[in-house]
DNA sequence: ATCTATCGGAATGAATCACTCCGATAAAGA
DNA sequence: TCTTTATCGGAGTGATTCATTCCGATAGAT
């Protein structure tokens, strides 16, 4: 019989690689997009192929596992942060630190190419509303920028959750890019308008519906 | 013969190509990666892709030659934006701005995959001679942090360059996260000091000479 | 009317990919 | 100790994709 706490031997064994497998996956597709190889996923974890298969039926499948688990972990840390003390700013900062250490977002390359589930759909749109809470309150007490929107900050993460962070090295530059950016989000006196318009969720959710198949 | 000026016919089509097909391989390979089948190049320049081969031996001198490309425009800009007069922030968000628009650094992704050639090492170099001029000015007149290298504003680029801009809201979106990072740049108060240590160029370059093949 | 430069894209052979199958390994239980 | 069972890694497979080549078509130029 199963052990309640830590499981031992083949079952450890197990139990490790659902996780490093997850991990794994994360990284490639983040880094080298959902077209990556499954034996990328599987150098980098260190484990056979079949060990993703005993998993996930397809390659879809797992794309799809992912990117609920990273709508769950965006919500979760919208929700955080909505609930912390201090300034809006920081509670900005803090939920897209999160989420491009969680490398939330990093699965557009994978917009068009996988079936979009029910519960795909439901998260996203919770997820979008805390956004806008979260980022409108920020607004509100004046430590950020006033044209900026919510849908400034999904982009924003967007584009850091697909940055290496392999080596150490690459890990020290995107930290140092994301705090730059973090820093443009600040209101200031010698700050000019954002550009353009405001970007719309049409847009931004409408790749996910309509396939790259010519 | 050739007229001088603005040759006709079959002439002036081969000239149209030559630049219709540069650009798109800057596109494709930006927002895709160097592993982008040379069909895509062909469908967004709207040819066939022997009009590839009729100008570049194979995949690889072709990469080369945008690579190539890609650094003398940033010298270009570099040396332009020394010149300018202004503070030194608005000179560095200019040059910036230049080199995305031109997809400067596009190209990381081709990083070991294909040979460096002499021309590009010497260029390599004077671009990065060039950059610290310009972001030392900029540090020494108080107008940029004084803990950004010229190393992170290569980074910086390198991340920008590859955002999708193919339709008109994605090129928005691209401008809006470019400006709050730039603004991320300027010299202030409220600031705390970028994370971590400096990058150092010898990783930045290193990628060049180490292939990934196992 | 013929020549010639250039074109587009089908054809080709090599390489890569998603996924399956199976022999090996070691924990658990008799 | 010996068998059972869960899990493992990676070679094997058929389908797909890719870089590159080749050739018939097209339309200026002469």
């Amino acid at each position: 019989m199963a052990r309640r706490e830590s499981r031992r031997g083949r079952q450890a064994e197990a139990e490790r690689n659902d996780r490093l497998v997850l991990e794994a996956a994360r990284t490639v597709f983040a880094e080298q997009g959902a077209g990556a190889p499954m034996s990328a996923l599987a150098d980098l974890a260190g484990v056979g192929i079949a060990t993703f298969y005993r998993r996930y039926g397809s390659k879809e499948e797992l794309l799809q596992r992912l990117c609920l688990l990273s709508m769950e972990e965006s919500i979760a840390s919208a929700r955080e942060a909505i609930a912390a003390e201090g300034d809006g700013w920081s509670a900005v900062a803090g939920f897209v630190r999160r989420c491009v250490d969680a490398r939330v977002g990093s699965l557009g390359s994978a917009a068009g190419t996988i079936a979009v589930t029910a519960e795909m759909t439901a998260a996203s749109e919770l997820g979008r509303r805390l956004m806008e809470e979260l980022v409108g309150r920020a607004r509100a007490d004046g430590t950020v920028r006033t044209d900026l929107t919510a849908l400034d900050v999904s982009y924003l993460i967007e584009q850091f959750s697909r940055s290496p962070r392999g080596t150490e090295e690459r890990a020290n530059v995107s930290g140092r890019l994301l705090a730059l950016a973090l820093d443009g989000l600040r209101s200031g006196a010698r700050r000019e308008d954002l550009p353009g318009t405001p970007p719309d969720w049409e847009t931004y959710s409408g790749r996910w519906y309509h396939a790259d198949i010519d």
